[in-house]
DNA sequence: TTTGGAAACTTAACACTGTAAACTATTTTT
DNA sequence: AAAAATAGTTTACAGTGTTAAGTTTCCAAA
């Protein structure tokens, strides 16, 4: 019976209108500021409605973490474009700062919120998929730079993480406001229009410069 | 007049009871987890009384957070017994990551969560000494390591603010437990006990490399 | 085509949250 | 002793996530 696909397929359309809901309430108040309330308003449903289709928030706030990974890999995409593995790890790098920067709700909801991988703690056997395909792409590239006799007698997996480590570490300095509100160097750094800029480029150096 | 100490006295006293009682829950629950009534309740005050001692909750935290750095402060003192300052960048990168697992609590509080920060926000003119005396310990390092010839010709505050980022970003990994659902490189590190210590080697193992 | 039951949705309610205003009791000053 | 300032409590507001009970809508079998 075709009727129960169809009905199927008219709760997909809800969920996503939720979560499209959600999303947008997200950007645009932050995420700390949006209720239940808010995107059941938005959807015109009754609060408790959404739980028919979301078991707790914690399932719509995976449900973003999710997309964001998703936009993050379309991101990427361009990366296939190059074809010097240096090069790619630098663009790579770029691009997940460009994506921090211009998405940072959608990047706390992603890397910071401890939100969705909790949840993750309660289905078993669920392991961190998404994280897991970024850093397949990071791993790989490092991969292949040592093919070129790039970082030689470095293993990959520890020089990988470490790379994540210090991107990560930047973004979140900067979303956060700890690169900012550290005003010592600013008098010392006048003609740097971008600290975020500036020090990725001071680790490109150091990569580049003990590769 | 004498008195009005004695009441000065009194008031800091009990605002000593109430960062007391806020962090032993803290550390016991969780931040999330605690309550304006459940410090209250420790107390023994109606839940608006606090009021009259801190203007909101936030700064309470942020009373907090200035403690964490307290802390942090304390255990880097043994840095001063470090002559070489390349075996002193070292201990230093120790020290802060096992701070940070030791004390998440904290380490989430000074330089994870928004609320402190956001509070400074407000007071203007007020900025992040205590971020500001960290950065300073390290980058006094960098200079010192440079006076020796080590990491010659890149400069100081990007190669400090590139450090920070990498330790920083490693132990926030660590504590939202990115670092641990990264269940690939499992198989391929059975060896490694302690993921974090292993990154940190291999970082430490990129500087001297460049140094 | 009417009836029974499941599915979809709403209303009411619970146990919380941070915080402001109003009120009371205590202490200090005049 | 009366007035004023201080310290503290009670009450209240507007919100939160979520559960349970009630209501409406829709679909399948009699």
């Amino acid at each position: 019976m075709g009727i129960a696909e169809r009905k199927e397929r008219h709760k997909e359309d809800i969920k996503k209108r939720i979560l499209e809901a959600a999303k947008e309430l997200f950007l645009e108040k932050g995420f700390e500021a949006t209720s239940m309330r808010n995107i059941a308003e938005k959807v015109e449903f009754s609060p408790t409605a959404l739980y028919l289709y979301f078991k707790e928030k914690n399932n719509i706030i995976y449900a973003l973490h999710q997309e964001g990974f998703r936009m993050l890999a379309s991101k990427f995409q361009v990366l296939a474009m190059v074809s010097d593995p240096m090069e790619r790890l630098k663009a790579m790098g770029r691009i997940y700062m460009q994506f921090a920067m211009e998405n940072s709700d959608f990047y706390e909801l992603m890397f910071i919120m401890k939100e969705p991988l909790q949840y993750l703690e309660g289905c078993p056997d669920e392991d961190w998929q998404e994280g897991e395909k970024v850093y397949h792409a990071l791993y790989n590239t490092i991969l292949e730079c040592q093919q070129k006799r790039l970082f030689s007698n470095i293993e990959a997996h520890g020089l990988s993480l470490m790379i994540w480590s210090t991107m990560h570490g930047l973004c979140t300095m900067k979303i956060h406001g700890q690169l900012d509100h550290m005003t010592s160097n600013k008098n010392i750094l006048p003609e740097v229009e971008s600290k975020i800029d500036y020090v990725y480029e001071t680790f490109i150096a150091v990569l580049e410069r003990m590769a």
